[in-house]
Order: C-alpha cells, then sequence, then structure tokens
RNA sequence: GGGCCGGUGGUCUAGUUGGUUAUGACGCUGCCCUUACGAGGCAGAGGUCAGCGGUUCGAAUCCGCUCCGGCCCACCA
C-alpha cells in the first residue's frame, strides 16, 4: 500500500469512523492507572437535526479532549441525549402530525418513545461523522430508566432536605403550551400593539385617562398606582376609581416603579398582567383576580367577555369603551414582550399549582461556587453572576406536559397527604405505579401527580446521568468532574442549574472548568434561524469539502466567540489537507540506505524550531486556547519545514551521500510525525491515514503520546532565521533574472557574521545550487549573486 | 437603565505583565511548466493599530473620555 495521488475525504473518513469504533480507539479503560480526566459531554436536545452550532462547539472540545488524551490521561468522555419534554414533544409532534394535548396520554407517550427510536440512530451518527472521540457505548438518554431513577432519587432527596416545596403562585404560562415555564425559556419579541387611554372614575365623579396596551386586563384590574412624587397624582393617594365597563373600584397607591414618563404617568395593576403586576400584588398585598384560563380564553370573571380569546376580547372591550366613550385616544405602538422562546406565545401570568425549588436563599453560595470554577473565558463568569444577582424567582421545576421524568409523587385522596415513592422503587410513574405502603393515615386510596419534571431539572444531573453508567467504584474519580463544555446561551440554565443541584446534593462544584462555545452566524454575521432560511447545515459542508475542513474552519474561533459561517476557511482547509497529504507523499518516496547518519546545520535548526512550536501549542492547549496553539503548529507545517526545510534538503535526497541522506530522512520523519500528531487532535481523519501508512499500521495516532518537545537553543534560532534570510535573497535574485528555481548560480559572495556563515555555507550551496561561494567577515550581511 | 466583548492594510485576524523594521490568511500585482504539491511555488504592493487626551525615555499594549459594532440582563402600564 502506498499513498494515492490524490487524498479522498469520502473514502478515507467514513472508514476511521467505522474503525476506531471496532478498535476502541476512544474507549474508556476503568481499569487504567492513569489519571482520569472527565468531561460532562452535553447531551444534544432531540428535536431535529445537527446544526452548525453543534458541529462547531463539539468540534472544539473535542479538540481538548484529544489534546488531554495524547496528553496521558484516561479520558472519561461519554455520550448523552435529552430527549423528553417539550422539545421532544415538539419534534413527535411535527413528524407524526398529532398534536400532544387533544390525544390521550399514554398513547403520546407512546409514540415519542417510538419516535425516538426510529430517529435517533441517525441523529447520533452526526455526531460520530464530526469525529467525536466520544465512547459512544457510554451513552445515556435523560428519559431512560437510569436518567429516570437519578432525577426522581434527586426530587426525593431534595424534599427531604426541605428544599422542594408545592405552592399556589403566579407563574409565568405559555397558553399555546399550557404549561409553567420558566423565566429563562423566555425571549423578547418586537410586536405591534396599541396604547388605549382608558377614562376610569375618581370618586368626585371626574376622569383619571390611563394609559395600557391591554384593555382587556381591565377586569382584573385590583390597583392603581402612581410615583409618590408625581405632583399630578400625589392628591390622590388613598382614594379611589371606578374601572370602567367592570365597575370594581380600586385604590390608588404610591409606588416608585411607576414611571411618570410613561403613558399617562399613572398605571393600573391587573393580576396579572406582567411581572411589575406580580411585584405590586405582593408588596402591596392585593386581591387576586385572575381573568384568563389556562389555555388562554377570558374566564367568568371576564363577565360577558368570558369565553372570547385573550386578543378577540382585547378588540371587544376596546369597540366597547369607544362605543361608551370611555376612550381618549388610541396609538400604534411598537413595543418588546415576553414569548416563550419555543413558540413564540405572548405569555401571561397565571396563579397555579407548583412546585419549586428553594433557592433564592442560596445566592450568596452560588456567586462564591462560580468563582472557584475555572471558566474560559474568563469574562463568562459575569453572566452567571448577573443571572444570579437578577433572580428572584426559585425554581419552578413542574411542567405540566405529558413526555417527561413523573414527579415519584401521589397524593392521598382522603387527608391530601403528599406520598413519596420509595428510592429503591424507583424509577416510579406514578399514573401507573402504586404506592406500596399505606397513607399515615390509613388510606389506601392516591391521587397520581400528573406533572412532569422541568427537563432542566434531569439535564441538571448530567455529570451523575453519566457517572452512574460505570461501577460504583468509579464514582468518585469521575465525579467532580474535570470538564463542562457549554454554550454560552445556557450558562444561565444548564450550567446554573447544575452547579445548583450539585452543590445541593454533595455540598461541591460539578466541575472544575467550564469551556464556553460561542454560536456560528450566517456568513454576514447574522444568526442562523430557519425563519431567515439562511441555515448552512453542517451534513451539507462535510459532503462537499470534508469533516477535517469543517474542524479546521470551527477551530479557528476562540472559546466564547460568535463567528460568521466563512467558506473561505473550508478552502483553506481544503488546501492545507492538501499539502499535508503531498508532504507525506514526498516522505514515503525517500527511503535510507544504510545505517550511516550526517546531520547539517540544517537538521539542527529544524528540531530547534520543532522544539519552539512543540512549546508554544502546548502553552496555548493547556489554557483550553486551541484556535492559536492551532495556527503556531500550521504556520510552523507551512511556512518553515514545507517552505523552507523540504528545500534545503532536496539536494541531499537526490544526491549520492547515503549518510547525508539518511540524516535528512530521519529528521524530516520526526518532525513530520510530531506535526502529525499535534494537527491530529483537529484533523484527526486525514492525520490517521498518513500516520498508519508511514508510521504504524497497528496503532491509532490518536493513543499516541504528545510530543515532548527538547531545549530551544537561541545560537540554532539565530542561524535558522539567517539561512532563511540567504536562501530567500538567493530566491529573490533567481526570480529578478527570470531565472527557475531550480537553476544554478555561477557564484555567491556572502559578507556577514563570517564564522557563522562558514556553519551555513553548505546548505546554503546545496539549496541554491551555487557552483561557487565565498564568504567574507562584515558588519551587515550583504549577498552578492553572479 | 446596568453590565460584558470587540474596533489592527480592501476583508478577517495574531499580538495587551509597555521595548528593536506589527503576525498570519483571503483578495490584489508580478514572476516560475523547480522531479511532494498549480487547491502549488517564489516575490511584491498595501497599515496615522477607531478618535481625542493622559502616564512614560518609549504605547496597538496602561489610564480617562468620545464614537462605532455585537451580546447579556433589567424594563417593556
Amino acid at each position: 500500500m502506498s499513498l494515492s495521488k490524490r487524498y479522498d475525504p469520502k473514502v478515507v473518513e467514513p472508514k476511521w469512523i467505522k474503525k476506531w469504533e471496532q478498535e476502541g480507539t476512544y474507549k474508556f479503560n476503568p481499569k487504567s492507572k492513569k489519571p482520569i480526566y472527565s468531561v460532562d459531554t452535553p447531551p444534544p436536545t432531540v428535536s431535529g437535526r445537527m446544526h452548525m452550532g453543534h458541529a462547531s462547539s463539539y468540534t472544539q472540545q473535542d479538540v481538548i479532549v484529544r489534546y488531554k488524551r495524547m496528553k496521558g490521561y484516561e479520558v472519561f468522555y461519554p455520550f448523552g441525549t435529552d430527549d423528553n419534554g417539550l422539545a421532544t414533544e415538539r419534534l413527535v409532534e411535527k413528524l407524526n402530525n398529532v398534536k400532544g394535548s387533544k390525544m390521550d396520554r399514554n398513547e403520546f407517550i407512546k409514540l415519542c418513545i417510538k419516535t425516538l427510536k426510529e430517529i435517533k440512530p441517525e441523529f447520533i451518527q452526526d455526531w460520530k461523522n464530526i469525529g467525536m472521540s466520544c465512547d459512544f457505548s457510554i451513552m445515556y438518554s435523560t428519559i431512560d430508566d437510569h436518567c429516570r431513577r437519578i432525577s426522581q432519587r434527586s426530587f426525593i432527596e431534595l424534599y427531604k432536605m426541605g428544599r422542594e416545596y408545592q405552592m399556589e403562585a403566579p407563574t409565568i404560562w405559555c397558553p399555546t403550551c399550557e404549561t409553567a415555564i420558566a423565566q429563562v425559556e423566555l425571549e423578547d419579541k418586537e410586536l405591534e400593539s396599541e396604547f388605549v387611554n382608558v377614562k376610569f372614575k375618581l370618586e368626585d365623579g371626574s376622569d383619571l385617562i390611563i394609559a395600557t396596551t391591554r384593555p382587556e386586563m381591565l377586569p382584573a384590574c385590583v390597583a392603581i398606582f402612581a410615583h409618590p412624587d408625581d405632583k399630578r397624582y400625589k392628591k390622590l393617594f388613598g382614594k379611589k376609581a371606578k374601572v370602567p365597563l367592570f365597575n370594581q373600584e380600586v385604590p390608588i397607591i404610591p409606588d416608585e416603579h411607576a414611571d411618570p414618563e410613561k403613558g399617562t404617568g399613572i398605571v393600573m395593576c391587573c393580576t396579572f398582567g406582567d411581572q411589575t403586576d406580580i411585584e405590586w400584588y405582593k408588596a402591596h398585598k392585593l386581591p387576586l383576580r385572575i381573568v384568563i384560563t389556562k389555555d388562554g380564553f377570558m374566564n367568568e370573571n371576564a363577565g360577558k367577555y368570558k369565553g372570547l380569546k385573550i386578543k378577540d376580547a382585547r378588540k371587544k372591550i376596546i369597540k366597547d369603551l369607544e362605543s361608551k366613550d370611555l376612550i381618549t385616544e388610541r396609538k400604534k405602538i411598537t413595543h418588546t414582550v415576553n414569548v416563550h422562546e419555543r413558540c413564540g406565545t405572548e405569555i401571561e401570568i397565571l396563579e397555579s399549582k407548583q412546585w419549586f425549588i428553594k433557592y433564592l436563599d442560596l445566592k450568596d453560595v452560588f456567586l462564591k461556587l462560580g468563582r472557584k470554577i475555572k471558566w474560559y473565558p474568563e469574562y463568562m463568569r459575569v453572566r452567571y453572576e448577573n443571572w444570579i444577582k437578577g433572580l428572584r424567582w426559585d425554581w419552578c421545576i413542574s411542567r405540566q406536559r405529558f413526555f417527561g421524568v413523573p414527579f415519584p409523587v401521589w397524593y392521598c385522596k382522603k387527608c391530601g397527604e403528599i406520598k413519596l415513592a420509595e428510592i429503591k422503587d424507583l424509577p416510579v410513574d406514578p399514573l401507573t405505579d402504586k404506592p406500596k405502603t399505606k397513607c399515615k393515615c390509613g388510606s389506601n386510596e392516591f391521587e397520581p401527580e400528573k406533572d412532569v419534571l422541568d427537563t432542566w431539572a434531569t439535564s441538571a444531573l448530567t455529570p451523575k446521568l453519566a457517572v452512574e453508567l460505570m461501577d460504583k467504584s468509579l464514582w468518585d474519580k469521575l465525579y467532580p468532574m474535570d470538564m463542562r463544555p457549554n454554550a454560552h446561551d445556557i450558562i444561565t440554565f444548564w450550567l446554573f442549574n447544575t452547579v445548583v443541584k450539585s452543590y445541593l446534593h454533595d455540598k461541591t462544584l460539578p466541575w472544575k472548568e467550564v469551556i464556553i462555545s460561542g454560536h456560528m452566524q450566517d456568513p454576514h454575521g447574522r444568526k442562523m434561524s430557519k425563519s431567515k432560511g439562511n441555515v448552512i447545515a453542517p451534513q451539507d459542508v462535510i459532503k462537499k469539502y470534508s469533516v477535517d475542513a469543517l474542524r479546521y474552519f470551527v477551530t479557528n474561533v476562540s472559546l466564547g466567540e460568535d463567528y460568521p459561517y466563512k467558506e473561505q476557511e473550508l478552502i483553506r482547509g481544503t488546501k492545507l489537507m492538501n499539502k499535508l497529504w503531498n508532504a507525506a507523499r514526498f516522505i514515503e518516496m525517500h527511503k535510507e540506505k544504510g545505517n550511516e547518519s550526517k546531520e547539517t546545520i540544517a537538521d539542527k535548526c529544524i528540531i530547534n524550531e520543532l522544539n519552539k512550536v512543540i512549546k508554544k501549542a502546548t502553552k496555548y492547549l493547556d489554557k483550553n486556547d486551541y484556535s492559536n496553539a492551532k495556527k503556531g503548529i500550521i504556520n510552523f507545517f507551512w511556512g518553515e519545514l514545507a517552505d523552507y526545510y523540504i528545500e534545503m534538503i532536496k539536494y541531499r535526497l537526490y544526491g549520492d551521500n547515503d549518510a547525508s541522506r539518511n540524516a535528512a530522512i530521519k529528521t524530516l520523519k520526526k518532525v513530520y510525525l510530531d506535526i502529525l500528531k499535534m494537527i491530529g487532535i483537529y484533523m484527526p481523519f486525514i492525520t490517521e491515514e498518513i500516520y498508519r501508512e508511514l508510521y504504524n499500521k497497528n496503532e491509532s495516532l490518536h493513543n499516541q503520546l504528545w510530543p515532548k518537545g527538547g531545549k530551544v537553543e537561541k545560537e540554532l534560532e539565530d542561524a535558522w532565521a539567517l539561512l532563511k534570510d540567504i536562501i530567500s535573497k538567493g530566491r529573490q535574485y533567481k526570480l529578478s533574472k527570470q531565472l527557475s528555481q531550480a537553476s544554478e548560480i555561477e557564484k555567491a559572495e556572502i559578507t556577514g557574521p563570517l564564522e557563522k556563515l562558514e556553519a551555513l555555507k553548505e546548505v546554503i550551496k546545496g539549496t541554491l545550487r551555487i557552483k561557487e561561494i565565498v564568504l567574507k567577515e562584515g558588519k551587515e550581511l550583504k549577498v552578492n549573486f553572479k
């Protein structure tokens, strides 16, 4: 076998994906004596196919992990999928053209499981296809029994610690998805709306004009607020006003949150129109008046508007107000509203019974924990801190969905007491399983909890989901884990929630360091999104270029940075592969003869330069800075080895001095091997192909040790610079005479540091094909050719 | 409103514990059919390091202000 003239990634890449799996190249060895490096691999949400953001962030973490593996760590790099909750339900609904809420619950869950089983192998294949060096035999799915058990156990433990409670509380609610959602699942959206100035009646019969964008909330109005210093309204504090159409009397109260600049400077408070209303509701102990149903209609508190959709009620109420001359002004505006990120529906705030994890009292602890984590890049910690400082709600962990991890909870029908499952019986489904013992009150009749857990309540346990797949004796070695890769948009929930759970359960951090990845944008620097139609699929990029080229591109960027898609960089990656391949073919052409070996100064210099780049790349990679490490490695390979060294040894390779040729081949092979190892973490396919052909048939490049590199010597560095300088001048001379670089030069006269030039003489002569060379001592370097 | 990141040749970018001619890529120009590679090789042009002020013998690098982009959070009656 020898290397083909052209490298064909379409054949080579699938071949190695298969072989690595067969050979167990990336298998975690629990019996290994090496120090362990454990990674909390993000489980992608099964909600479609792998997109560019995945391809880039997973490649970035993979490069770091591959480096650690070569540094001699036993790498624990599992894989998981996050496949429950709303995102997965939506996918299943789309694929099967059904609606979960319109189906029998069990049928829907069965359909979810069936659909997942069908689509998952292909889904996971995309991750294998980008060359992820995970041990795919260590795999979890957040809906499987293993994960259900751990998630339910977490619930029970936290409940017993007094960290969980159930409460009727104002909850952010999505009327489309018909579930409570978390603060973090909200998104801003610019929407057209209308400011309506409505007449309220004061006790003396005069009008009070209040501006609102939500007149349909008038029946929910429970108070009116103005700023305490607002001269216009000061005299009204303590008085009452009558709500138009609905006629309830509400107090007028001063509060600093009322903005005199907005609308008419006086505002109605409804339970609940927005989050400020909740603050006021709590602060001023206002009565509760809910007018909206859980599926987005008006309820009986809205009187004759009952049964109308929210938006229809708004229109109807405006019409009625107008017909009674209760509107003084209508003004079109665009404003930002909170919508549910998954469906884009404007959220409502409703009172409902939910489960919460109590953690607001621990904000300071979480801030301190955040400072103990090593953040890459460091400035991302600020987002974590801002989030914690801004937290105002406990963590609502119940969702009124179907496909998720059920609460291991029943309620006694007789006394209402909560009945928890036993940990040894987990996982349970309270809808089909029954408690094993009676209630304290003696009753045997239970009502199951129908809600499911927020997916983040489960995925905040990923370190345990992965570690507990292994034998118990390993748990302490694997956890806390070494590294968590995390995209910057989910610092506030996945990362934060994992810290929360790890602290609550174990009083420890879940990992030592986190690496934060950015987003890939379209070529113009805009967000990629289906609605804009500017999505670039990694599968297509791989088809057109190759996995290695894609990996080359996405590792150009530093951690945490957003960056536009650039086709040019894929071409650049392809060119690099071409260059690597041809260098390998060049090496393959030349074989050593005999045992003698005689080095030149060029050999010593290139080894010295190699040592330099190893040192530099290692330093960068130890800081997880793969992009700068890569730049150094590639510049060395292309700019020093290919452009200079190889040209400097050709005269020896094609000459008849065996000892000199042997030394050149040996040096070239050594330098190239270390380059392969270093580039291998970025471009694992082409490097493996070359390594097996040129160096070692039976072992993987990716299980070799990272090059150590010897001492860097200043003298050799200077010699190399001088040598390159003279070679470059020779090239310029030939160019200026329009001569081929292969042509001979009759005579050269070089003035400079004589002793140093003497040492370089042979290499200069050979490389530039100079017949006669004269050296002279002088301060400045001067080169004359004839 | 609070905060974070960035602004370096036409484009993207390295370099920030201050120190000789500011890194590399793409693009551009010219030359080379050189036995690894034309998706190549060799060479060249192109920069007041966003602006202003300060610290210093010396600033892309440190400090202050301003402008411009991007992002996060809060607000969004």
